[in-house]
DNA sequence: TGTCCATATGTATTTTTATTCATATTTTCT
DNA sequence: AGAAAATATGAATAAAAATACATATGGACA
């Protein structure tokens, strides 16, 4: 699945110094994810990653920080494709995601900082977001189920 | 010469939205810089530019924004090796470089914001830099004379 | 001034990255 | 459900980028 695997190639380049798109292949591979050199380099175009110069001096892939990312966008779209449910109980609300994509969409939460949302934790499928207070779940439960619902009009430049 | 061309390098991704080395090398030589890729690849590697996306979703040479850039071991490379003479008259020093250099020493020194130093303005051999009052003057000159006079320290890892 | 050393750069090549052209898989629509 | 469109991905390849090696060039210093 392709968000859990970009997921994924987050926390590698995060925790390691991934230098060529080979080496990122062969890690995922460690990881169960059985992927080809071309994908990577679309998933690296997608990400926005680029190859810069690790403080040691050699190439390593990273987030780009320059960028107006596109994080809005970005966020809808995994969004849409990888949330199965939204529920809640108090203050608290539940979103169940594909098999390892709890942390892609509570990531991108956390960097869209929302109104209300005091924090996020992510398992592998369940994604738990802490409101502040109960009184503002519903105005958030809203937000999300529109969001995956009516999606149709981002269809025109990608 | 190389930080000549290196500052033209960083102009002309700046005005343009260069796709790769071939057309940055083709751009220089446009402007008189006759190179060859492979230190281009040299160049931006020195340079820690970096293969974005741009807005159109094509690839293009930008400035890495997210660098702990070593700023200041640059300047102080670049100084020592363009810099031909520092002069100055009242609130003014007037530093002069090879041709074509005044520019990529005039931009570190902004970058490395100075105390007492208003502003700069680079011809193309000539470097104006404006400091806040001339009691100041003396003090910057010795810093900058001592940058061109004993740099024999920097010579361990590179 | 001549020798030594460091640096800069080109040429040729290797290595790495992007893309073309299938194909499989999923989604959408009727 | 079944056809049609969209999406994801791999294999092979084209395109682009990095580098090994060879020189040239410009000091530094005896």
């Amino acid at each position: 699945m392709r968000y859990s695997r970009q997921n994924k190639i987050l926390e590698i380049i995060g925790k390691n110094e991934v230098d060529t798109q080979e080496r990122l292949a062969s890690l995922l591979r460690d990881e169960g994810y059985e992927v080809t050199q071309a994908t990577i380099s679309r998933d690296i175009k997608e990400l926005q990653l680029v190859k810069t110069l690790s403080p040691s001096g050699n190439y390593k892939y990273a987030v780009n920080k320059s960028g107006d990312l596109p994080v809005t966008e970005r966020f809808v779209k995994i969004f849409k494709q990888t949330v199965i449910s939204v529920d809640s109980a108090e203050n608290l609300i539940i979103i169940k995601t594909l098999a390892g994509c709890a942390n892609a969409a509570g990531e991108t939460i956390d960097t869209s900082n929302m109104t209300h949302v005091k924090g996020s934790i992510a398992g592998d499928n369940t994604l738990l977001i802490i409101v502040d207070s109960k009184e503002n779940v519903p105005e958030l439960l809203d937000e999300f189920n529109n969001l995956i619902r009516d999606i149709q009009k981002e269809e025109s430049d990608d």
